[in-house]
DNA sequence: TAAATAAAATGATTTTAGTCAGGAATAAAT
DNA sequence: ATTTATTCCTGACTAAAATCATTTTATTTA
């Protein structure tokens, strides 16, 4: 693996003049609590593949990913991965957990080269009791977030393999975004798509093929674009168990 | 129907002196506080299998349930039933829709004859956004509820059917608890087990009969005990697909 | 109480998805 | 550049769960 990219993340600005702090949570906290928050915490960079922090241990702090991508797996009984989360900058890696107190019940790993901000937990829930708004904010994003894992249960739950998939890069696309050639902009083994989905890498393999020789999508290594966007959406909603 | 119970659901007391109101997230509120939730409320009678509220309704108010028991509910496209949640007193049965603002995603109906507080929301957002201490409380049970549906997707996706049913018999008697004479206090039909558990109802009826042959579980009518727990949790965990 | 309706139970069958094995293609490491 | 290790792909086979049909048993309703 080439480390170059790796190295060349770049060095954080304070949390008080980050520009991405404006798409995050944070935006809104006055600079006296970003001040705060900027000096209790630290910058780590993680090589694609790496693990962030791993489940069943303490957390150390509020993980925010500044560059790079993210899964949160957990696993079966018997081993087999699950996908419970997809996450870009800037995104909270470990808010919830955070927030119970427990010690992690779920993995985190790097998609690609990240760089993440681990803020110090004290600071952090100082800032939480005494705004609000900022916690008002965090409600909403639950909210949202509690909304959205109550229609992906519906969905694996209740479609077949190949809605499901439909429904997988679907999601992704609208999450990740494209590439400037079109690709959707996140590169997923078959084995990650079929922990996000559900399902085997086998029957994911199947389907994906059985896509491109429609001509609905067009796989170029693991990047995968989306040519009909129509036609999947509605093979995302016609078949079901 | 007997409507007897129905009729006698006691009135509700204030919000202030509401002895249940200990037991919810409206603990720590200032008497002022739970004053204006009080006069900006209505109470709601329900009958054992009536809607509460539906699915793509504009939300009217907090609902919260003071007596009873309720099941949320969504529907696939094939318009197959799931059970997302299930309530007790003193349960908020929308909160998540209320904070998003949106309307309904979900339906729910009463499981039997219940009383249901329908607080006023602007007076809610009012409180909730003067009492960091409050919206700090409703954050943690939400955080709790998010990682307890990030479990229970796990097993739903993972374990064959045999360990879901195991699995949901044994989460209901710890959320309903136990009649005098040791049935899980709560009567569903073999449908809502299935809606619980992703399956189907006949093999729901299936594994419950086998359950029963193997003198794990006793079933009088709709109501069932459980005879033999530590190999309820050990067919819960062993099994998967 | 009787009739009607709904729910539970059971068996046969079909469908769906998982498993396993072997080879081709990629990617990573030496 | 070559080896090594993954990952991808395909087909044959197996296992799991859904579907459907029918009977029995409960529950409502009149």
């Amino acid at each position: 693996m080439k480390d170059a990219a790796y190295v060349n993340l770049k060095i954080q600005p304070s949390c008080v003049t980050c520009t991405k702090r404006t798409l995050s949570l944070l935006e809104g906290l006055t600079d006296h609590e970003l001040e705060l928050l900027n000096e209790n915490r630290i910058v780590i960079n993680f090589k694609k593949g790496e693990t962030i922090y791993k489940e069943n241990c303490k957390p150390s702090g509020l993980y925010c990913l500044n560059e790079g991508k993210a899964k949160l797996i957990k696993h079966s009984l018997k081993g087999r991965e699950i996908i419970i989360g997809l996450k870009k900058p800037v995104d909270f890696l470990d808010i919830e957990t955070l927030v119970t107190g427990e010690n992690y019940t779920h993995t985190a790993v790097a998609l690609e080269n990240s760089s993440v901000c681990i803020i110090d937990e004290t600071h952090f829930n100082k800032v939480l009791m005494g705004n609000v708004t900022f916690a008002n904010k965090l409600l909403q994003n639950f909210a949202t977030t509690l909304i959205e894992y109550q229609n992906h249960f519906v969905n694996i739950t209740q479609k077949q393999i190949h809605a499901r998939v439909a429904d997988a890069l679907i999601k992704l696309s609208e999450f990740y975004g494209y590439t400037t050639d079109g690709y959707i902009d996140v590169s997923l083994k078959r084995q990650d798509i079929a922990a996000l989905s559900s399902m085997t890498p086998a029957n994911v393999i199947r389907t994906i093929s059985a896509f491109e020789k429609e001509k609905i999508i067009e796989c170029n290594k693991k990047r995968i674009k989306i040519l009909n966007r129509e036609q999947l959406q509605e093979i995302s909603i016609e078949k079901e168990k």
